[in-house]
Formats: C-alpha cells, structure tokens, sequence
DNA sequence: CCGCATCAGTTAACCGTTTCAGTGAACCGG
DNA sequence: CCGGTTCACTGAAACGGTTAACTGATGCGG
C-alpha cells in the first residue's frame, strides 16, 4: 500500500474554517472569495499541512498537470538535451512531463502516443520519428499536439516548432564546397525509416544545385557501428574528401575511422557534423558543425503547449534557424 | 478543453453486458468472475473502444503507475544514461516514470521530493546529492524509497543500489600507481556540495595506502570551465603526471587542456577518466576510464522498486562493482 | 423604495473507477 | 436433506476534489 499516511483533506479544511469544501477549493484558488477569507483558509490549510491532491484534483477537472514527451530516440544528444530542457521547464510552469521513448521504431511510437493520450495527458510534444503518420492528425484533433522538427502533414498539430533542417543542410554543404570539396559522403541515421525525409530529398537537391558530387549513406546511431560503416566509406579506392554527418556523434564514429586508417584530419578527410554536442568543441581538431539554438526550441516548444492547453495560443508556429560553427574539422 | 472527446466509460461496458459495474471491474482484471464472462466484457470492451480511465483508477485504489525518478544532475552522461534507462524499463512494466532534475542544487532537490510525493507516485528513485538529509528516512516511512548510490543513511530506503566508488577509486589509483604515477590531480565535480563525501575521503585513504601525492581539486560540470581548471592545474610548476577525472567529461576538459598546453597525451600527462561514455573509446588517445554496468544497476532499481511497491520484497540490496578499461590514455 | 446586479458562499451532482459487504445459487460431504 | 463453503455477481460507498446552479445579502441608479 503505497502512501499509507492519511493527508488532510480539503473537507477538513473546510470544517477548521466553518466554511464548505467548495469555498475552500474557490478560496485556495483566488476566486470568488472575500481577500479575507481566502487568507483565513490559507492560514487553516498549511496549520492541517493540507495539499490538493493531484489525483482527485485530474479525475474531477479534467487536467493533470502532466505533458507527454515523445521521443523518437533518446540515445540521441540532441533528443536528450531537448528532454532534459523540456523536463525543467514544465516544472517551471508547475507541470511535468511524462517522457517516453520510441527507440527509434515508428510503431513503438505510435503506440506509446496513443498510451500516452490514454494517459490523459493535457497535451503532447513529439517530435515525431514519422510526420506523416495519420494518427497525428487525429490525436490532435481530441489533444493539444505541439510537434517539433519538420512540419506534420497538413499542419494538423495546434503548435510547431520548425526547425529548418534544409537551412542546416545548405550551410554544411555550402561550407564544405567552398573549401573545394566536391566529393562528399553524407551520413544520414534516418535514412532507413523515412526514405522521403526532406533533409535527404534537399541534400540531393542542393548537390546538383553546387554541382557536388554526393553519396548518401545510412548511418547507424550507435558509435562503434558508424566507426565500421565509415572505415568501409572511407578505405575505398574513390575516398571521398569530405564527410557531412546528421549528428555530431556520427562524426565522432568518422573520427575513430580515421584513427584506424591512419588518415590525416582534416588534410586526407574533413568532417562536418550537426548538433554541436559541447564535446565537438574539444576534439582533436575541434569539429566543424552545424549549431542549434535548443534552448530557444525549447522555450517554444513548452510555451507552445502551454499556450494550447490553456486556450491562448499566440501562435502556432515558430521556425527557428541554424547557424555554421567553422571550426578545424574542416581546415 | 483538454480531451474533449467522450470516451466510453465502464458504465456503458455494464450496461452493454447487462452486468454491474463492479463486475466489468473485476472481469476485466480478470478475478473474480468466469472465464465466459470475462471473454464478454473483453469483448463488449474492444467493441466500445472502453479503455480504463488511469486516474479514476488512480484515485480509487491508491496507485497511480507512475515511478518518481529524482535526479541530482540531468546534465551529467552517468544520470542521463540512468534516467533514460529506469523510464524504458519502466515502460516495458507499465509504469510511466516522471523525471525531475535537480540541477546540482541540494535544496531543491529536497523540494522536488516532497513535490513527487504530493503528486501521489507509486515510488521514488533518488540518487541523492545529500544523502545524509533527514527527509529521505521520513520519506521513506510514508512512500517505497530506492536510491541509487551511496547508501542513505541508517538504511532508510526500503531498497537500494550501492555502486561502490571507493573500489571505483581503489581501481583508478592503483592503475596509476603501476603505471608509476606518485603525483596526481584528481578532479572531484561534487566536492564543494558534499565535503564528505565517501568517495573523496577515500581517495586521501588510498593515497596514503599507496603513498601517493594526490591533489584533490573541484571541477566544474561544464567542459569548457572543467578545461579551463584543468590548464591552471596542469600549467602550474610542479606539474602533476597523472589527472584522474570523477566523470569522462571532465576528462575531455581535460584533452582540451593539454591541447592548449601542447602536453603529450599520455607522454607528458596520463589521465583516466569515469564513466566509461561510448566517447571515450574513439578519443586521441582513447580514454583508460571506469567502466560500471549501466543497464545491471537500471534493472537493479526497477525490480527493486517495483517490488516494494508491489509488497514482495525479495532483496533489499543490490551491489555493484566496477571494472577498470585501460587504455592508451595511461599509457 | 423598487428592481436589478453583484458578491460571497452553499448545495449537490459529478468525474470513473475500486472495493467492501452482502446475496442468491450451486455444490458438497455426511 | 441439511448446514456450510465456494462462486459469480450486485449495490453502494468511497476516493477527494471541481463546478453548475442556486441563495441571501448588499449596493446602487432611478
């Protein structure tokens, strides 16, 4: 039996102050009472050591308190940053977050999506593994959805923070062709799952538009395979001279690679990653990479939710813009 | 409006099957009715979409399914890693966790506590930055309590999970000792919140045990001040020969400091890290570091929580020890 | 002085389950 | 055939709040 000591309740409270429960509900919340009463009923509620009870509080109103958090994979830097973010500022706002994880598997996803709103969860953040999934749509037709990352399909979701991953891709491969590379490996972890992603469809577009000559490669999420898969791209007869990675931690399986085969970085290779972990700044040489502002997505994204679930959204869409860390990776 | 769509209630399932609430109540947990029954009410059940109502649930029998996981700093790799691994086993058992981060702040820590309580979890999982406070012993009488880490004091919690740091910090010394270190930093990140702590009054012991000349110096948390720590250490005259680093990360402030120094890495310093991040085996040098079993101590703590919640207690305390992976960073 | 708002509270229904205390009916050994 | 169990189920009271509808003062303009 979990949580066996009896709490004051807020009937308790009402027979200390000779007044009835709804009063007290009103008083404890500022409305409808006298400034009088209000601060009588305070007074008799910290003396009982009285606290609402959450639960009781749900069931009746409607609203927990609580926002899922659905990750699409949470071995991911960035994902965790975002989380971590996310945690501590709903609690900011006296919420919390219910953080789930798909483990990269778009059904799992869906599944814990729809867990989640039977949860009855006030509303959702997700950053969805598959934008296009319908049950996008309909979840936020019943629940607040704020979606991070590329846009759902049909703007379904009441909120969004865009991320233009297409601008993050221009930068990288416009930095890359400027210090003359032509041939470039471009390792992409969602490739598999998403083959239409729009990051990969533009990376292939902004190839012909710089006239690159590119090689789109998936890249497994977890180190030591990204070291096997870029020892593979990297030995080749035809190397390429310079590799673009969608997240800094595959650089770093492209920087293992290079150890193993004893290429020089950046002079036989140069690297370019995505996220700027707050190590890429400490490897030898420090990794070029393309930088995001989380803490500014992180912002939105809750003010978003909370702007939904209170009915008082500002607005639905926030995009926010990468910017290019040149750093020695890149020479 | 949150959840505005209405959803089918058990009322409609009974009046469906022509039975009693309370009998679609037991069917559907499966007790206390026949196995014909039962099948009907599954049946009536899928047929309108009934799910049960977590939180009427939650109020009527005392549990909500939800976890606390109190962490001292989400910042840190070792409690991400924790964190992300207790919230997916959890899920795989049909709990939710609810992740809190006290950001290295003893204080709120304890407030955030209290807060998890007041918000009716099942159980608390808490690696505590103080664990001497009284409030984990009073907690623990009214709520199932694991912690992680050293142990609470007086055996509060109902269930824990030592991850011995002093054999952690017998292991790293004694390595460098036979590596022929005698003067060495080390860099302790807790140190300024918990001057006591085991771990650090253990490092004096064993230094006077192996005659060694240690330096126990705070690190900050965050690479960039942990580098710049590092360089006043390392550039100072009498200049330690080997660092050893209560976390990887500190270890790479520490890379970066004798990337600024120009040091031969392991020549002029050896450093051994904490932790064992998946980063540290693809650093130039690879990073010799303190490897513990992550996903043991996870499963550890989950069984063990859910257990005192579900009053079987099979065991009290787990313990788990660490193993030392030399690498090229000591030589 | 009347009619109408407004204010401060009260009453009672309600949220959707679980669970305790029954209640017949079937079963069973003697 | 009878007293006692067991079984399958019912009824109603929790659980601890919120909220819509109502009530009695009080204030106020005309």
């Amino acid at each position: 039996m979990p949580n066996r000591r009896k709490r004051a309740t807020i009937r308790e409270v009402a027979q200390a102050t000779g007044l009835s429960p709804a009063a007290v509900s009103y008083a404890l919340r500022g409305i409808q009472t006298s400034e009088e009463t209000q601060e009588r009923v305070r007074a008799a509620a910290e003396q009982l050591g009285y606290e609402a009870h959450p639960i009781a509080r749900a069931l009746a109103s409607g609203r927990t308190g609580m926002v899922g958090l659905l990750c699409g994979s949470l071995g991911d830097y960035w994902q965790q940053s975002l989380a971590v973010g996310i945690g501590r500022e709903l609690l900011a706002r006296e919420r919390y977050a219910l953080i789930v994880d798909a483990g990269n598997d778009p059904a799992r996803e869906l599944a814990l999506a729809r867990q989640l709103r039977d949860q009855r969860v006030d509303g959702l953040i997700v950053q969805p593994l598959d934008p296009s999934a319908d049950l996008w749509s309909e979840l936020a037709e019943t629940t607040p959805v704020v979606s991070i990352g590329d846009a759902l399909r049909g703007d379904h979701a009441q909120g969004e923070v865009v991320f233009d991953n297409r601008r993050g891709v221009t930068l990288a491969l416009e930095h890359l062709h400027a210090h003359g590379h032509r041939r470039i490996a471009v390792f992409s972890p969602t490739l598999a799952s998403t083959p239409d992603r729009p990051a990969d469809v533009h990376v292939n577009a902004e190839a012909r538009r710089l006239g690159l000559d590119v090689d789109l490669i998936v890249a497994p999420q977890s180190l030591p395979e990204a070291t096997e898969v870029a020892v593979r791209v990297l030995s080749g007869a035809d190397r390429p001279s310079a590799v673009f990675c969608f997240s800094d931690s595959i650089a770093y399986g492209v920087y293992g690679a290079t150890r193993e085969l004893g290429l020089a970085l950046p002079g036989d290779v140069a690297v370019c990653g995505y996220d700027n972990h707050p190590m890429s700044a400490l490897l030898t040489p420090p990794l070029t990479t393309v930088d995001w502002d989380i803490d500014g997505i992180v912002d939105a994204a809750v003010r978003l939710i909370v702007e939904v679930i209170d009915g008082t959204p500002r607005s639905r869409r926030v995009v926010r813009e990468p910017t290019l860390l040149a750093r020695a990776s890149t020479g």
